[in-house]
DNA sequence: CAGATATGAATGAATG
DNA sequence: CATTCATTCATATCTG
């Protein structure tokens, strides 16, 4: 896939793009699992600071990150939607609505709001009514009205610091990393099965085997805070 | 070129891409030539609707291949537009920057007035004027702390702040108005009506003065430096 | 078959 | 957060 590079830049010269390695990969899309989606600025120091341990890293990188993943993750998302809808429409088939299909996730599959998973995540039931008036999106997706904890997290209102607290965590144990294992336990993670990888980018090695991200097929979850989509997707095809 | 075959994979084993037919091509290029560029999702879902009927194909095989063509094509644009220079520059040939068989290629910056296809074009990124003091973006910049002043120093203009892309509009419009319509349309997909002038962005037009660092950029690091954190482990689960 | 080219696919990085 | 652009990887096809 996008490998090929076994070498992440680490070195200043050039300035070549981030090339994430397999570890980067893996741990930040655990956090995700976990629910992460919108790290805020300490979240985003602490996870860079973790991933540090396995070759160059900035904040922007793993911030970036997140931003992609999850917009792609939601077009995928979209396009199933969508493509069943066309389906209800057009055929006369009686599938089911998409949103299932939770193939790979090794154990999460979305739960409910008060998921133990969701430490990360954002989904603050603080009231902080600061519903101020969000940006306008004229092209695609009018919607968009009620997600609006993506603004309350980032102010850290005090009341809510627990948030803060986990950046001890995370520094506690910064330098015995010596597995993986360990490393995932400073995370919120919290798996059983270590994430094994829904994902193997390695480089070279083309697994065939492995789905490698057909592209927007792979896995699927929902968000489980908000997106309520209204179906606008991006690849609309299938 | 690879017009050769005209199989299209069909069989998802292997997970071979997907291979164009000679119809689906014609028919995407044609659009192309019309003027379309990005189209939207729901041109996405038409397009692929109607190029199923030459062959398997998803939407985001529509998505990918105007994105693909769009760039290719500017890449190529813009060689020849370097060379055209270098000619200039070199050789004293009073020459007219090479202008090949692409019917439009409206530059993305500077707004076409009136280019032939507009009808799907979108436009570029007029330099709107910052009408007026919007809402800045409190979302992203998680401002790293609002009660430190000890560390403010970080903010160092993020390394990042690229800028490619200026090179295109260089020869913008020599000829516009020499329009034509193509007459190609094989499939109307709102010729006039859908030209999705939603990129009317006027009025977000924050002062650019602004800091255009996305928030991950606070790199440094008040570790331990609160402390007074009860610590909870929240991340280890409840 | 090797090398060159064309192009599908994926994803990091911005921008607004 | 949606959208767009640049780059790079992977593979198909062509060519000698």
């Amino acid at each position: 896939m996008e490998g090929g590079s076994d070498e992440n830049l680490g070195n200043g010269i050039g300035g070549s793009r981030w090339n994430p390695t397999k570890e980067q990969i893996n741990m930040l899309e655990s956090l995700y699992r976990q629910g992460l989606r919108t790290p805020t600025a300490e979240q985003i120091q602490q996870i860079t600071a973790r991933l540090r341990d396995f070759g160059h890293i900035e904040g922007k990188n793993v911030f970036y990150w997140f931003q992609n993943h999850k917009a792609r993750q939601r077009q995928k998302q979209k396009q199933e939607t969508f493509a069943f809808y066309n389906r209800f429409l057009h055929a006369t088939t009686p599938v089911f609505p998409p949103y299932q299909n939770v193939v790979c996730s090794p154990c999460y599959i979305s739960p409910p709001r008060n998921d133990p998973a969701v430490f990360y995540q954002q989904h603050p039931k603080v009231p902080l009514p600061t519903a101020s008036g969000s940006f306008k999106r004229s092209r695609l997706i009018p919607q968009m009205s009620i997600n609006d904890s993506s603004k309350q997290q980032q102010q850290q209102q005090p009341t809510i610091q627990k948030y803060n607290n986990n950046l001890h965590c995370i520094y506690t144990a910064r330098n015995s990393s010596s597995h993986h294992q360990e490393t995932l336990d400073l995370f919120p993670i919290h798996p059983t099965g270590i994430l094994e990888s829904s994902r193997n980018i390695d480089e070279a090695g083309h697994d065939q085997n492995e789905i490698k991200n057909p592209s927007f097929c792979a896995e699927k979850e929902r968000d489980a805070n908000n997106d309520s989509h209204p179906f606008f997707d991006f690849f609309g095809g299938n």
